[in-house]
DNA sequence: GTATATGCAAAGGGTTTGCACGGTT
DNA sequence: AACCGTGCAAACCCTTTGCATATAC
């Protein structure tokens, strides 16, 4: 009842050449269930069911999804890495530098940034790879 | 020849109570003549011409030079911290996924953004606080 | 059987902190 | 004279790496 794609989890491994582990499993499945996964708290996570998980191992088994395109990862600025399957991963995060509070917006809101940007300096920007730091609606207002 | 505004960076500081030293002057000029300045820059620079600098000074000179306005940081992804005279920062960083390259937009390009998230989600966005990551000119087709 | 993943422990980079001394006010 | 800033060294957090063992293929 993970509701974890399990097949193509296999098979974006297998066809680059890489193990079925456990672990990687686990790890995969942390990743789909908690919403910002950092390598600590999934490493909490896994570690709570089934003992025995080293931080090291998370980090390797992230670097390998990723390279199968199973995981992406967002900095958040300061904060630890965090991490997202693929299919959840299509929003913009918008972190609150006075309160650190999380929020996610569309893809979509950036549509026009990126084409001025692509445009105006030839570069094409990715929105969903790196937060935007700012004041959220609480803390904007003077709260 | 620095082009520092002195009066400036003594105001600023007393203003705020805070002291006035040569260490703190020599990094803020070190600021406003380094394009992308991180810590370790910043020391290298003023240790060349006057050593004996830290890299602790160097960290909490920037913290009080940010408190006293008279500097920003901005955040590249993995590298370290850049730091910036407030009144050059007027731009949004982009970073190259690939090459690493850091190439500047006018913040400009963001203004319609800014608003739609504002609308959208009531945060108000910072562009120059958070670089913006993608793949540069040259990266993005295929060089 | 062979290559890759794991666990453990140690090292690494960037940043922060404690404390005594020195400089600014 | 009082207080804040500095230098030095140690600690800190997050992440990476080396090496022997275990596991997937």
């Amino acid at each position: 009842m993970t509701g974890v794609p399990r097949e193509q989890f296999e098979s974006r491994l297998r066809e680059r050449g890489m193990r079925v582990t456990s672990q990687r499993f686990q790890i995969y499945s942390a990743v789909n269930r908690l919403q910002h996964a950092t390598p600590e708290a999934i490493l909490r996570e896994v570690d709570a069911e089934s003992p025995g998980l080293t931080l090291s191992t998370v980090y390797r088994a992230l670097e390998a999804l990723e390279a199968a395109s199973l995981v992406t990862h967002t900095h958040l600025g300061h904060a630890p890495l965090t991490y997202h399957a693929v299919q959840d991963h299509a929003h913009i995060h918008l972190v609150c530098e006075k309160c650190g509070t999380v929020v996610s917006a569309s893809v979509d809101v950036a549509t026009e940034l990126r084409a001025r940007i692509r445009d105006d300096v030839g570069f094409d920007i990715d929105p969903t790879h790196m937060a935007m730091a700012g004041l959220c609606a609480s803390c904007g207002t003077g709260n």
